[in-house]
Formats: structure tokens, C-alpha cells, sequence
DNA sequence: CGCCTATTTGAAAACCGTCAAAGTATGTGG
DNA sequence: CCACATACTTTGACGGTTTTCAAATAGGCG
């Protein structure tokens, strides 16, 4: 991939919005690219983070396996992304696994050079700031709705997050749902089939449309207070 | 407070290991202090978020209310932790409210004060990053338990979690360590009881002693795989 | 067409929340 | 110092939600 298409994707993410192309430029000159196939890993709960890595195509699921020996999906990236940076900052083992929901692309930069990138480039550190100051919101807010919520609720809220990324369609089957929203694969069916009867989605496999965002949101919301 | 005294609460932050005494006291006059009864709250869910807060004695819990009107402890914040940033930096209303654990003192610095102080000490920045880096990857961590344990593994990981902050005693209520593993306060007691028969722990009213950490983590990590 | 994965359905059981009632420390006012 | 109010803790019973196990159906791809 030449250095101009991998600074357009960079470019896509907000974190290097103070970059001009330049910049933009130089810090593709330090990435390097990487193919994979789909359900292939990126890197393993337990690796140690050497690297820096941005989607560049196809999408990236983080992921971790619950005692039971069943996967829990922490989050999806799609390309402009960045992720396993909590990691390389700490300089800790990844404390979950990433792998390609499909086939994809990452761009990934050596842990060192993007740290020395940034120290020559303040304005992009604000940008990361911001960057994990959202992530930690929204996974504080799952935090709530998993202890507390029903799992209708949780599912609805579960389709509502994806939704307000990727738009009306999202692209997972039953399965990958139940392991955002902490559920048996047959409750979230069962969740599932149910919202399609009311109207709320349809679906056709492996893919399911947001029919009735209204109602979802109420139902995200749960039930009026008693 | 003197302003002394101020830059030695900031000075305990490992955001700040960086700045020289004189740099910590130019931190500190930007930082007024507010005193806290106990129950008394430092900010509401939904309000705008104006200030950078830390705490300078006592316990402050950032709390969310449930759909049924519960509450879910987010996180308990210690003197020289800094809270409530994500919003800040986000400039986007609290998505939690922060409550005195216990009477309690807080600073608190002007957004726009403590933003511009990060421009003129770029190297703030990234402990700022290592702080946010540290608290996503707990709460992912959290998030996982909470979506896929059984509830006397998520209660083990509580206190785990707490103990390696604040050591073997934790000045905790049943209520919540309930509030902080989602779920009710009654079933908290249940499994409590058990850890004590157990030789876990040992407990007053308002305080667990962690006796026996070894068991504790195996039953954090829960059941040989089956 | 045949295989593999995704989806569906049913029934039983486990887990946990809720409700109710009571016991026990702590502190306060008299 | 006692009596009482309050908050924390405990226990039991019941029922609802969700998981688990099993078996069957259906869509898509080679």
C-alpha cells in the first residue's frame, strides 16, 4: 500500500485531525501494513504490546474469554481505528485477544516510534486524550446497563451503540450480539425474534436492520420508573 | 489550605510525577478547594462539566442510577485521584454523579485552567494517557465479569479489586460491595456469609478483613475449566 | 446436492432477585 | 446511663428470568 493511501486512513481518525498531510505523511512512513484473513488474530490476551494498530479495512473484534470457557466481545473497530493502545501505553500484557471479524486490513506502527511521534506532536496527544475519554464513557455505561439491566434491555442497548456507528444494518449474527450484550446465544434469539415480531427489526442471516429505532430507545431506556 | 499543602495532595498523582515542585505549586494555586459532609454530592449526573476534580481526604464514589432506581458504583476515588476527567476533556455532561463516601475534600481546577497547564507541559499529557489507558483496561476487565461470572466470582473479584488498592481492610457495607458487583444487596450478604464461614474473610459492621487473598483469587478466576 | 453454520424451539433446572420479618450494632437525646 | 431511632446485617421462602441441554429447521456455498 503506497504511504498516500495509508495517510488517508489515518487521516480518517479524529485522534490525527491537527495533522496537516505532511505530518500525516510522516507517521505512514512509519506504519507498516498487515493482511489478514477472517477470524485470524491480531494479537493474543497475554502478548506483550510491541505495536500500535489502526483498522485500515474489513473490521477488528476485541475480545475475551469469560471462565467458562465462552468469548465476550469488548468492542468492534472499523477502519480509521485505533486499538490496543491502552496496552502499548501501559506497557502491559493485552489483557484481551483482537481478531478479524472479516477479512481485513491493520496498519500498525512500532510502539516506540508512535510514542516518539507524539512527543513531537502535542496536539495529537489532546486528540488520544479525547480519544480514551470516550471510550472510557461508553464502557462505563455498558458497566451499568450489564449489572443492572434486563437482558432485552441490554440487547436493545447493544443494537442502539452499533447502530449509532455503523447505521441502520449491522452486520453480526445472533451469536456475536449475545456476546456484546453477556447472554446465551438462545436468549439473544429468542430477544431477537421477538423484537421482529413487534415490528422493532428485521433480519435476514448474519445480518440484522433496525426497523423502529423509537421503540428500541424505550426499551433501552427500560420501563417507566415504578 | 495552603498552597503547599495542595501541591502535596497533586504530587501524590503519578500524572504529575513529572513536574518539579515548582511547577506542582503553580498547579496548585489554580486549584480551590471544597469541602464535603458525608453523602454530600460533588457533581450530578447530567450537569456541565466545568472543573478537573482530585481528591484531598476522605472517599468519593462516582455512582450511576439504574432503570429501577437502584444505584451502581462505578468506581470509589482516593486522595490524589483525580475523577470526573473523561467528561471534562469530552466536554460533554457527566454521565455519573460523584458522592462523599465520607466527609471528604476535593480540589478542583477550571477546565479551561487545567487545559491550558497541559498545553505549557506536554509530559502531563502522558500520564494523562497512562491514567485513562489504566482505567479503560479495568473496566473492560469489569465489564467482562460483569457480563459472564456468577455472582460469587464477580464479588471475589471485588474485593480482589479493592484490596490491592487499599489493602487487606476494606471500609466497605454490604450495600456496596453489592452496588459495585451488580447485584442485590441480600445476595451479598449470602455469599459473604459463606466467605466468612469459609475463612475468606472476616468482618465488623462497615469493614471486611480479607483473610485468606490465595482462595480468594482462585475464586475470582473461577471453576477449573470443565 | 451436501455440508457447515446460523437460527429456532421446547423443557427442565439453576441462579438470583424480591419481599417480609427480625436481629444487632452505633449513636443520640433525655 | 438508658431508651430509642437508625442503619447494617441476617435468614427464609417464593417466583421470575435466564441458562443449559437437546433436537430440529433453514440458508448459503462449493
Amino acid at each position: 500500500m503506497p504511504v498516500t493511501d495509508k495517510a488517508q486512513i489515518l487521516g480518517k481518525s479524529s485522534i490525527f485531525a491537527s495533522l496537516d498531510n505532511d505530518e500525516l505523511n510522516a507517521l505512514a512512513a512509519l506504519s507498516v501494513e498487515r493482511k489478514l484473513r477472517t477470524d485470524e488474530f491480531v494479537f493474543w490476551e497475554g502478548d506483550a504490546p510491541e505495536w500500535f494498530y489502526i483498522v485500515a479495512g474489513g473490521r477488528v473484534k476485541v475480545l475475551r474469554q469469560t471462565s467458562s470457557g465462552k468469548e465476550f466481545i469488548i468492542a468492534f473497530f472499523e477502519p480509521g481505528e485505533m486499538f490496543g493502545e491502552a496496552a502499548a501505553f501501559q506497557n502491559r500484557p493485552y489483557p484481551a485477544s483482537a481478531q478479524a471479524a472479516s477479512a481485513s486490513k491493520v496498519l500498525r506502527i512500532k510502539k516506540q516510534d508512535f510514542v516518539s511521534f507524539l512527543a513531537a506532536h502535542p496536539e495529537v496527544a489532546l486528540g488520544i486524550i479525547t480519544m480514551l475519554s470516550g471510550r472510557l464513557r461508553e464502557t462505563q455505561s455498558r458497566l451499568k446497563d450489564l449489572a443492572s439491566e434486563r437482558v432485552e434491555q441490554r440487547i436493545a442497548t447493544v443494537l442502539l451503540m452499533l447502530s449509532s456507528k455503523l447505521g441502520p444494518t449491522l452486520p453480526f449474527t445472533r451469536q456475536e450480539i449475545a456476546e456484546m450484550a453477556g447472554t446465551a446465544t438462545e436468549t439473544a434469539i429468542r430477544v431477537l425474534s421477538q423484537f421482529k415480531e413487534r415490528g422493532i427489526i428485521t433480519s435476514v442471516r448474519g445480518r440484522i436492520m433496525i426497523a423502529d429505532q423509537l421503540k428500541l430507545r424505550l426499551l433501552s431506556e427500560g420501563p417507566p420508573i415504578k
